[in-house]
DNA sequence: CCTGTTACCGAAAGCGATTTCGGAAAACAG
DNA sequence: CTGTTTTCCGAAATCGCTTTCGGTAACAGG
């Protein structure tokens, strides 16, 4: 299926060439500054090429190089979730870090039926990317392991279980959690149960363990039915609630996963007539402005999504750059935003009950 | 500042062809389906290529070619706010369909100091994209006005007010708006505020427009006081709230350009202690999920941002396809979400108050 | 058996840059 | 004024693929 040329009417640097009486090499060499061309000669090229709007072809000046300046994204298979607000910022401070250094990012989406490493794979192949930036890792995270082994670029938001031999930008997540089980334990709190997400996210693994050791570590009653994993969306979390609602031992704080979930849990808790901050304290992850936004304001731990796009975006340049350099590795800690949904537990509550089983 | 080429270890068709015993040309003509070409030869090519993993290099074949299979979306500039949720449908709607049509989506940040054409021309120039996506168009929009002019494929999510001779899609937003005030009127409402946005963009014109011809339609009563401009996010239709609630005659219900305006209001609203779809109903527009989080949940005019980027894509590679073909101009509707939040009017307030100064 | 088609494939010329290499002109030294 | 460096630029090869243009071999018809 040949297809017609419709060759654009842009400037070509053989035009540009022939404009200012010099070869097209000169030319090239003028404006990629090389020390064997005069600087008059230099600034006459400069001049002629803003005059005419000259922009050399990226294509050709790829093929000519072999190298490619741009940044593969591959968004998360979309299993009837919504991309993420998290996921948005990322790439927005991604995109914008990338403009700096005059990088592209390439967005590509996971048809039905194929894995994000078939697709990563063939950006790869077709020559189409020169770097990739992962988000949002799994503990045993197939991308990662591709990666690894294919000589190309990139960086990992978060980390996984196993190896460390590659670059990563990662929320010191167990910490968080352990930072916000003080804030409850400080507030009051003995009784705190945990709306987890899926554990083979690295993430939610982290704020997992971070919460046991933190409970552990303040001798937290844990009966059974404190602790929920796989929860991942707003619903799932209004079901958990129902849950936990029902436990013969009701705690007295919640701490969860994401903003979203804590949303979705003070939705549950608001439709039983419950007043969140008061009868019940909610703790999220993530620092959503619609944390702000609903009734009463989400206490939260905040992570500065769009700086973390930003700073993904720098290194995996810089790895780009120097790749003989050693990996960046990089914890960032997230800040406690205190809002209307975490207080101290009403005063009836505060006996300490027996726990039930671990 | 000559760089260091470093040659990717991938099969060339150069590399294919002396595999198999036959010239570059044949092979190239094979895999692209040349009716010249032996089918049992096709079949040869096409078998070593898949063994040998072989991916034609995008960079050689669009300079030869002469063709970028490339979409451009330009992320709008980011004033304090944040990458909303719906562009964010959007791109993920978008990057899906144009994986199954081999285009890919390149998405862009406009750097401090620049402006979005600058940045869609320097993407135009240089020959990095092949068409444009244009979101959240505005009334009048340079970025139309830009690429009207340009040759290249584009197509607008949104109209603007003047030219037509352009593809988009949008949605019927002033009927949405009539349809949503037909809902509020037919459940009692007659007091009814509007909080709208930036009337420069295009959907917050005709959303306002539809609500005032609705307006006047039912006869509503619209004391001066009751229609806001510029309520761009949560905060600011916090305080218009507040405003609100110091009117004389105060509404009974609220229509918000948005889902996060409304959301904002109702937050307002519950923080000045008033019943949310009792005392006071609220209706946006989006549908977004977390509409359904919230407590109440938000009656909402829904619109598919997914489906609105997977079309908009579908759309630009037709007409990239076939630049001859007419502008396909597409109207789709928005579908009312009912949930907690608009609810007749309590009892008392339905007297029908002296209007005040329109 | 000879000629006219058809079916297939090779050769070669781009596409628009970059980069190496070598040579002419200019500058310097003696 | 000649010989030697520098300076500065042109020529040409390349990058990997597409596409046009012929040309050979196979096949048909007479």
């Amino acid at each position: 299926m040949p297809r017609v040329k419709p060759r654009r009417e842009t400037v070509s640097i053989a035009q540009l060439a022939k404009h200012l009486g010099l070869s097209e090499g000169t030319v090239s060499r003028a404006l990629n500054n090389y020390p064997d061309i005069a600087k008059k000669t230099i600034a006459r090229v400069r001049k002629a090429a803003d005059e005419l709007g000259y922009r050399p072809s990226t294509t050709a000046r790829r093929l000519a190089r072999g190298v490619v300046e741009t940044i593969g994204f591959v968004l998360p298979a979309r299993h009837g979730h919504q991309i993420d607000p998290f996921l948005a910022e990322i790439l927005d401070g991604l995109a914008t870090e990338l403009a700096l250094s005059d990088w592209d990012l390439l967005v590509a989406a996971v048809p039905e039926g194929h894995d994000e490493v078939e697709v990563m794979d063939r950006l790869i192949r077709s020559g189409k990317v020169g770097g990739f930036v992962v988000a949002r890792s799994r503990r045993n995270d197939p991308r990662v392991d591709f990666l690894r082994k294919s000589q190309i670029p990139f960086v990992v938001q978060g980390r996984t279980a196993k190896y460390d031999d590659y670059a990563w930008l990662d929320i010191d997540n167990e910490k968080a959690f352990i930072d916000a089980m003080n804030h409850l334990v400080g507030l009051g709190h003995r009784k705190i149960a945990y709306l987890g997400g899926d554990p083979d996210l690295n993430y939610a693994w982290q704020r997992r363990e971070g919460f046991v050791s933190a409970a552990k570590a303040h001798g937290c009653d844990m009966p059974s039915g404190y602790v929920f994993d796989g929860i991942s969306d707003e619903m799932a979390a209004r079901h958990a609630v129902t849950e936990l609602l029902k436990h013969p031992d009701r705690p007295t704080a919640l701490l969860c996963v994401t903003d979203a979930v804590a949303i979705g849990a003070i939705h549950a808790l608001a439709h039983a007539g419950i007043k969140v901050g008061d009868e019940i304290s909610v703790i999220g992850f993530d620092g959503l402005p619609m944390g702000e936004a609903i009734h009463p304001g989400l206490t939260t731990m905040s992570q500065a999504s769009y700086q973390i796009g930003r700073e993904v975006g720098r290194i995996v340049v810089a790895q780009a750059n120097a790749p003989a350099s050693p990996f960046s590795q990089i914890l960032w800690e997230a800040s406690l935003t205190i809002r209307g949904s975490a207080n101290p537990p009403a005063q009836k509550s505060v006996t300490n009950a027996k726990g039930g089983i671990s």
